[in-house]
DNA sequence: AACTACAACTTGTATATACAAGTAATGTTT
DNA sequence: AAACATTACTTGTATATACAAGTTGTAGTT
C-alpha cells in the first residue's frame, strides 16, 4: 500500500502546481479559504495548513480582510538560500546532462563534511549531473545521497526532474534544513573540459549538507558554478 | 490600551528567549506539547502553531514520537542570507580598516543594480572598508547610501561597529530584503594588492541591493571575498 | 456629490476533541 | 538472556466551532 498524502499536503502540491503553471497568476487572489474548503472537501485548519506553507515559501502572500495574494515565482529562493539548483533557476531553462548516472560507490575521500559511520557503511549514491543554460554549461553537480531505504532510486530518471522533487513526491522526504560552505576557486583540468573554459577561469564552488525529514537521511552536495555569464541571483 | 500579543506568539517569544538564553540547551527537549498547555494554559494547536515558528526558524527540530529537540544557535545567518559582513565573521574576530572614509559623491557607473532619478539627485555616500580575519584580509567592502535625511552620517565612526548596527541604533532603520548576485572573478589590479595575493587569484564577488524599512532608502553593497583561506559558511 | 453606516465578505486567533503514527521503556514469553 | 508484545508516552493529522479583526462594496443619509 503506498504511504498517501496527508490532506494538507495534497492541497499544498496541487495549489503550488497551479501557481507555477499559471492558473493563478502573480496578483491573482486564490479562492477564499472556505472557497477551498469545499473545493477539496477539507476543512478550514487543514486548508490554513497548506496556505501557511505557501507563504512560508514565498507563493502567496496573505492580507486579512482580502484574501491570498499569489506572489508569482517563488521569491528568495536563489540558489544561495535554497536547496536545488532547479528551484533557483526555474525548470524551463535547464536542461540537464547525466555525466555520471546514480550509482552505488565508496564515499569520496574529497567530502568536505564529516560523515556517521552509519551512512558510511550504507555506501554512498553517487551521480553527476551538468546543467545548462540556453545550451551553455554553467552548473556542474555532484550529488551524494546515502544508500538508506531509498527502494528503485538509481533506476528513476533524473534528466528534467528535479531531485527534490522527486524525494518530496516519491518518497515523502522533504529538506528541513542544511549548511554550505561557498567559495572561489579555480577549477580542475575536468572541470575546465566540462565548462569549456580556460585554466585559471575562477569558478564558484558550493559545499553543501542538506538534512531532511527522514531521520539519518543527509544529502551532501557539491556544486561549481560558471558565473561568468550568468551570476548567481538571489533574495532575502 | 497596547497591542496585545496573540498567545502563540507570546509563548514563542518566552520559548525562543529560552533557547537563546540557555534555559534549554542544543539536544534538550522541550517539554511535551500537553505540558506546555498547561504551562502555559493555551491549547495544543496554540503551542503546535508556536512551536512550527520556531521549527521554522531553526531554533528545534520536532520528531514524532520522541519530542521537541532544541537545535540551538539561531540560523539563517552567514554572509549569504544576511546583510552584514559582521554578523555573519562575529564581531570579535574582525577588524576593520577604513581604505575611504565616508565622502559623499557621484553614483559610480559600474554598480550593478538600476537606480532611483530621486537616488541619483541625492548623490551617494561612498566608503570602502578592508576587513582582517586573524590579521589576513579577507573581505573588501564598498558601501553606498544615497544622501537622504541622513545627518552627520559622515562623521560617525566605522572602525568596529557594523554598519547595520549603527543605521537600526542611531536612525531606527533596519533591513527589510534584499537582493543579491554572487560570482566568482579574478580581483583587479587593486584588489590583488589589497589582499595581497597573485594575478588571477580566485576572488568571490557579491553585489547587494538592501532595502530599509525607510522608504527610498536603499543601501548597495559591493562585497569581495578571499574564499583561499575562509570559506563563507551558512545554514539555512 | 460626498460622507456614513452597514452588511457581507475576507483572514486571524483560539478552543475542544478525536484518532493515527512513531518512540521507548516495561513486562512477558520463549 | 533474548525476543516479543504491551503500554504509556510523544508528535501528526483532521474535524467542528466560535468569535475577532480587517477590507470592500453598497445602501442610506447629509
Amino acid at each position: 500500500m503506498q504511504n498517501t498524502l496527508p490532506q494538507y499536503k495534497k492541497v499544498y502540491e496541487i495549489l503550488r502546481k497551479h501557481i507555477l503553471e499559471g492558473v493563478y497568476n502573480e496578483g491573482d487572489l486564490l479562492p477564499s479559504e472556505n472557497e477551498l474548503c469545499l473545493i477539496h472537501r477539507v476543512t478550514r485548519p487543514t486548508i490554513r495548513k497548506a496556505l501557511d506553507r505557501l507563504v512560508n515559501e514565498g507563493y502567496i502572500k496573505k492580507q486579512q480582510g482580502k484574501g491570498s495574494i499569489v506572489a508569482g515565482r517563488p521569491k528568495g529562493v536563489g540558489i544561495l538560500s535554497l536547496t536545488g539548483t532547479t528551484s533557483a533557476i526555474g525548470q524551463e531553462n535547464l536542461i540537464t546532462k547525466i555525466i555520471v548516472k546514480p550509482e552505488l560507490r565508496q564515499w569520496d575521500k574529497a567530502i568536505s563534511f564529516s560523515i556517521t559511520e552509519q551512512e558510511k557503511e550504507a555506501g554512498c549514491i553517487y551521480m553527476e549531473r551538468l546543467r545548462f543554460v540556453e545550451n551553455k554549461p554553467v552548473f556542474f553537480d555532484i550529488t551524494m545521497i546515502p544508500n538508506l531505504n531509498l527502494p528503485r532510486f538509481s533506476s528513476l530518471k533524473f534528466e528534467n526532474r528535479s531531485l527534490f522533487d522527486i524525494l518530496r513526491t516519491k518518497y515523502q522526504i522533504e529538506v528541513i534544513g542544511g549548511e554550505q560552505k561557498i567559495q572561489a576557486t579555480t577549477g580542475d583540468k575536468k572541470l575546465q573540459k566540462l565548462f569549456s573554459v580556460d585554466t585559471g577561469h575562477p569558478v564558484l564552488q558550493l559545499d553543501r549538507k542538506i538534512e531532511t525529514s527522514r531521520i539519518g537521511l543527509t544529502i551532501y552536495s557539491q556544486v561549481f558554478c560558471n558565473t561568468s555569464e550568468y551570476a548567481l541571483y538571489g533574495t532575502f
